[in-house]
DNA sequence: TCTGGGGTCCTAGGACCC
DNA sequence: TCTGGGGTCCTAGGACCC
């Protein structure tokens, strides 16, 4: 059987975690630059605030209802997570437990049939509340999909089930599956929902799970389908993820606080950027082939996909794979003047790292220097004086010093739980 | 006036190789 | 007039996830 383990609301629940007082009362997250909403408590739900809906738009509502607003606090979020799968991990065994966002986690609970798994649903939950404060709801069934669909109605239902639920007869998964409308269906999205629903009649979890493999095959994405239906119909065929894997991409992309038309403003936020994800580059041990780079002006939708949209972006294959800050910021910034057109407003720009390999084994180039993919030990040491002290303790010049462009973030908690300095004061 | 920031997998088609 | 049969690698683009 698999599980999934899905943390209630997980940031506005860490952020209840320093103010009790919040604990039945609305609570939004923003997200970076306080643009959108993308965390609510049920209580915020039940205002009818939706989610990801522009903070600005929402002003009125959260006024009404004395919503309690924050700003997006990682660092905060990030360590709670780390303690919840760390839980996860000291029940279940390390090689059962697959880490699969922020605040969700597969697990797999092994075969035989005669276990209680509402008991062990339910254990799992105390447990991770007890032990770190975060409520969570477990989903327990066959497959990872189908525990998916589990895990969706406990949400949906938090008292009857108490945050647990169970499909382990084909009955109660049929039963589940008719309560599920197809969009809510992992893997189905907004274009294969609207297909499924115009076309073929399908609208519940359920008549989806009628469809054979071959169907799905040629109708839904061809093996992403064959793969779901299986799925649904009770055969596993996502396994688990044993190994911790290495990301084949690193982007850093950030709207800006305001609007920007200076190109030297541009180029700073590119090297602070380069320099935040040469840093994730590092920590995973990888380097950087191709190096990426985009604007976004402000007229244009700022959801523009980086990969595409060619007349904002650019893009340089190294002569070496690197994962050296001081690398990797010239190149960067260089791509800027291919793209700056003066006199424009830009609102948003990012960086992106491809074309990873490991550090250790980088391809050398026969027509350059041969240079050990220079100075990691001392890309190392900044790592370690910049995690330790404060994030950019140590930064490149190229990265500026005003920074005027920075997001904004007006309503952040204290990082509780990762700095020395913001410790929660009890007086 | 103000709308996030990351990631994944898969497929089709073109270039190129023998 | 007729014109093989495999491969691989890369890129662009489409879908999805949180």
């Amino acid at each position: 059987m698999k599980a999934i383990v899905d943390c209630n609301s997980f940031y506005c629940s860490c952020e209840r975690l320093f103010r009790p007082q919040l604990d039945d009362k609305p609570v939004v997250v923003l997200s970076n630059n306080d643009g959108c909403i993308v965390s609510r408590s049920d209580e915020a739900k039940a205002a009818g605030i939706a989610m990801a809906v522009p903070y600005f738009m929402a002003k009125d509502i959260i006024a009404i209802h004395k919503v309690a607003t924050f700003s997006s606090n990682y660092n905060l979020y990030g360590d709670m997570s780390w303690r919840v799968m760390e839980t996860l991990r000291i029940m279940l065994g390390v090689a059962n437990v697959e880490v699969y966002s922020v605040d969700e986690a597969f697990l797999d609970l092994g075969e035989e049939g005669t276990n209680d798994w509402e008991k062990i649903g339910l254990h799992i939950r105390q447990t991770v509340e007890q032990w770190t404060g975060i409520k969570v709801s477990v989903g327990i069934a066959p497959t990872k999909v189908l525990s998916k669909v589990a895990n969706h109605l406990a949400k949906k239902n938090k008292i009857a089930t108490q945050c647990v639920v169970v499909l382990d007869t084909q009955e109660k998964i049929n039963t589940a599956l008719q309560d599920t409308p197809v969009k809510e269906v992992w893997g189905v999205g907004r274009q294969y929902a609207k297909k499924l629903s115009d076309m073929y009649a399908v609208f519940t979890a359920y008549d989806l799970s009628r469809k054979s493999p071959e169907w799905a095959n040629k109708n839904l994405g061809g093996v992403v389908g064959t793969r779901l239906v299986k799925e649904l119909r009770g055969e596993s065929v996502q396994v688990m993820e044993k190994e911790l894997t290495v990301k084949r991409m690193i982007a850093t992309t950030r709207m800006f606080g305001h609007t920007v038309k200076s190109k030297e403003a541009i180029k700073e936020a590119i090297a602070t950027y380069t320099s935040k994800a040469a840093e994730k580059l590092r920590r995973q041990y990888s380097a950087a082939n191709i190096i990426s780079i985009f604007v976004v002006a402000k007229g244009q939708d700022h959801n523009i996909d980086f990969r595409h949209g060619e007349s904002i972006g650019s893009h340089i294959t190294l002569p070496v794979a690197t994962s050296s800050t001081h690398e990797l910021i010239k190149p960067a910034v260089a791509l800027v003047d291919r793209i700056f057109v003066e006199g424009t407003q830009y609102k948003k720009a990012g960086v992106m790292l491809s074309g990873l390999v490991p550090d250790a084994t980088i391809q050398g180039n026969l027509f350059t220097e041969e240079k050990h993919n220079g100075k990691r030990l001392l890309m190392s040491m900044v790592d370690n004086v910049n995690f330790a002290m404060r994030n950019d303790v140590i930064k490149f010049a190229a990265s500026g010093t005003t920074r005027n462009w920075k997001m904004r973030m007006e309503m952040r908690s204290p990082r509780y739980t990762s700095r020395w300095d913001e410790l929660y004061e009890i007086s």
